[in-house]
DNA sequence: ACTAGTACTGTAACAGATAAAGTACTCGAC
DNA sequence: GTCGAGTACTTTATCTGTTACAGTACTAGT
């Protein structure tokens, strides 16, 4: 949410979705690797492309993701043979990692249905769900 | 997400939505708030209720949100008028809040999106979307 | 030579969530 | 009469994920 509200920015703003990612990136990682080995930076783009461009989410932070993925087992790495050039750490999914994935999805669907019911308190008729107005 | 993954306290676990509401605290709020005016521990319970008991957004995180949206003029205070037993803290949305809210409204459905489409890049079949497999 | 893109990594700082503790009043049960 | 449970508000310390920023190093096009 940004520090000062500004109606025009919102269409154009490229960083609304920044801090309600928050606490998914690990899954939409988790994501891309079931569909196949990739690495860091490929999969950096694959989010990127994924949603058309309009949100980046950002390569320290995904970095920070793949540290906490190795961490807990949920993926392995190992070095790609290129010899000449950029090297490339390659990632993938464990079958821990597949039973997070699947639980995490899950966990965002019912996630997801929690936030549309609570953001719709703001949008039913006023006075006929709440008691105890003030006395 | 829990530190290790364990498949038999998933569907019992209360816990499990903890940081994935994270950033939308504030939105909730002012959810509860477009209905009515309503104090601090109402809207607590309001919250809640609101999802059946399946997960309770904590009291010190509400305080720490009435604060953030007092500061930015989005909600307005006062005490009630309670002589004795409990003293009640009474907010208000203002104008401001409002137009944040509907805006809040509009970046979750655009995040609910966003995160639909990225988490469904592990359910398509491997191999038809990403190119670039390993050399 | 320079710019842009690819590719990986570390560090410091920030912000939101929450456990824990504290204050203070009310009401029903024992 | 006091004890626990519930109501109601608040502060402090800590944790975690995100990110700005900086740095290293190679490649390809102009």
């Amino acid at each position: 949410m940004p520090e000062k509200f500004d109606s025009d920015t919102f269409l154009a703003s490229d960083a609304f979705a920044a801090d309600l990612l928050r606490g998914h990136t690990d899954t939409i990682v988790l994501a891309v690797l079931s569909q196949g080995e990739s690495y860091g930076f490929e999969i950096f783009k694959t989010i990127r492309d994924a949603t058309g461009g309009a949100y980046e989410i950002k390569e320290a932070t995904l970095y920070a993701s793949y540290r906490r993925l190795l961490k807990d087992g949920l993926v392995e790495a190992f070095w790609g043979d290129e010899t000449q050039g950029g090297r490339r750490k390659y990632y993938r999914i464990t079958d821990a990692g597949r039973a997070v994935y699947g639980h995490n999805v899950q966990a965002w669907e019912i996630t997801r249905g929690l936030i549309d019911s609570l953001l719709r308190l703001g949008k039913s008729d006023p006075g006929t769900t709440r008691t105890g107005r003030r006395p």
